[in-house]
DNA sequence: TTGTAGGCGTTATCAA
DNA sequence: TTGATAACGCCTACAA
């Protein structure tokens, strides 16, 4: 492993005119610099990354930390926090599952972005405490060592409800995310607020975010159906679940149940009819959320921030008052 | 940051017994371990990832490059490969871009996984050549250094082209993917092998591999459109963009026009009617690969692996003889 | 403008 | 069984 000390043996030079020519000092002449670049080329020098972290105590890295690696839904996000990034000259590395959270206290990483749920509050409070910078997406967490990037998820499921609303319907059903899910209970709270304000009777189902969740949800509401039911799915993925379910039925959907979901993910405009829901920009999401983090580690304050979402209308959804 | 030379000093020890102590070493007594863990857990060491990289020239983490984060193609592949190195003790990142090639000679990973067309093979050979273990998904690169985990291609084309074939279609196209890609070239000579064997002429479209580039060859393909048509698309995905353009035309596939595709991506089964399509277990391709890194890092010889692959069918493929 | 030297936090060798 | 000490590769006062 050739090093610095090499490179200044080489030279004829020492070890620190190196390290200074090699970070652009302008402390060496530009002679010596272009003496030294060429034996470090010719020794086909590489720098040492942990010895200059041990030093600078800075990797230059940001971990984004994801529940899994399945699912299309974090693609544009992903793209979001790794243009930013990048740009500012750090590089993003994501990762899933407990013993990457190391990296974290280990300084591995300068910051996080996390969207895990798998990762307790206590925990990441524990990080914060350490001096760490995380900017959450998937919860809520007091500490001026992290900062939230909200969903703006009250707006979504009010607007969601409305078009139901509009279309004439007042049977309708939520499929709910897991208990422990903050959108969710957002995506709730505005439902059930929406339900009182228009005395409503919602019936709740409990969902758990999957296709899978969403096709037995679809069985229940199957079992007591009355004609016209809409659909409230708390995401798209549970959606994609009851299209599975009433396709081996003879319900057709939006005709005879309608369905709304929340996220729009890919395959919500390749499913047919194409599935009515709430949009957000995740590449927005994600570049704000790492301009937040970049703001924190270099020391600066900042506000939580939102994304702001806007309905998308589909054939999944018919009008009442059309038939 | 508390230090393994602060722990040592509070518990009246060495730092090399303090060392010895928290690595497990039979070199110190019970007490004197007890003492030391009890005082590094009153101080709330960490361990200093950098310093213990830069002293054992190991980080114990593997880097997996995509071209992009986008795609849910992958999920079950990353998968794979978490479960394999969680499993003996390594870490995974997933990383996209060229900024993130630093890791590579820099030390910030033992080793890599590349399945990213924009990773040029000689930036690739370079860093073989300097001694990182590489494990290559999308490319053949003859290095002791790299291994490649092939996919089956030429049996997955030569299964698609038979299925159309024994469903009585003589009028087919082939979409393919970007000249530079190694699927696409491997899955496209087992086409023209299986043209020239069975004295078809199999009509070549060019394709990126994209949704986009799909409809781009549905256009050209419809503007020559004669009863009835089959074609093959090199992967799913532009199968997709083929069932978006045919959706506008009054063509139905699986009956005027018959799509068969490769990768059995999570669309191909939420899409109607079902994509006739190749599969294979991603899982097993990234569990494959990551075992053959490993090999390779602990200094053992490994062979070039092989995934298999099986016909999915589905509706939309008919058989001619039906009709 | 360049060189000397100390230190970042570990591990590991050698003495004691 | 423990301690002193020398690396690992780099950065950066401070000296020359």
């Amino acid at each position: 492993m050739v090093s610095i000390k090499d490179i200044a043996k080489k030279a004829g030079v020492s070890i620190s005119t190196v390290s200074y020519a090699l970070n652009g000092s302008p402390k060496v002449t530009e002679e010596t610099r272009q003496k030294i670049l060429a034996v470090a080329e010719e020794l086909k020098y590489v720098p040492n990354a942990a010895a200059r972290t041990l030093k600078t105590r800075e990797t230059k890295v940001i971990g984004l930390y994801l529940t899994d690696f399945g699912g299309a839904f974090y693609g544009d996000l992903l793209q979001g926090v790794k243009e930013v990034l990048n740009q500012k000259g750090y590089d993003l590395i994501v990762c899933s599952g407990k013993r990457s959270h190391r990296f974290l206290p280990e300084r591995t990483i300068d910051g996080a972005i996390v969207l895990d749920a798998t990762f307790s509050d206590k925990e990441l409070l524990k990080y914060a405490e350490m001096g760490k910078k995380i900017v959450v997406l998937d919860r809520e967490l007091d500490h001026p060592n992290i900062n939230h990037v909200f969903l703006d998820n009250k707006a979504g499921a009010t607007l969601a409800m409305e078009y139901l609303w509009e279309n004439g319907h007042r049977r309708i059903y939520v499929v709910t995310g897991p208990k422990a899910s903050y959108d969710s209970n957002q995506r709730l709270k505005a439902v059930r607020q929406f339900a009182e304000r228009h005395e409503l009777d919602v019936k709740e189902v409990e969902g758990r975010f999957t296709k899978e969740s969403g096709e037995l949800a679809a069985e229940r509401i199957f079992q007591e159906y009355e004609e016209p039911t809409a659909v409230f799915c708390l995401n798209d993925e549970m959606a994609v679940g009851l299209y599975m379910f009433f396709r081996k039925t003879d319900l057709v959907i939006g005709r005879h149940i309608h369905i709304i979901g929340f996220d729009n993910i890919e395959l919500a405009e390749y499913i047919s009819p194409r599935l009515a829901t709430i949009d957000y920009s995740k590449r927005k999401w994600g570049a704000l959320a790492s301009e937040q983090l970049l703001k924190m580690l270099s020391g600066k304050s900042v506000e939580h921030e939102r994304i702001y979402v806007k309905l998308i209308p589909g054939e999944s959804v018919g009008s009442l008052s059309n038939r």
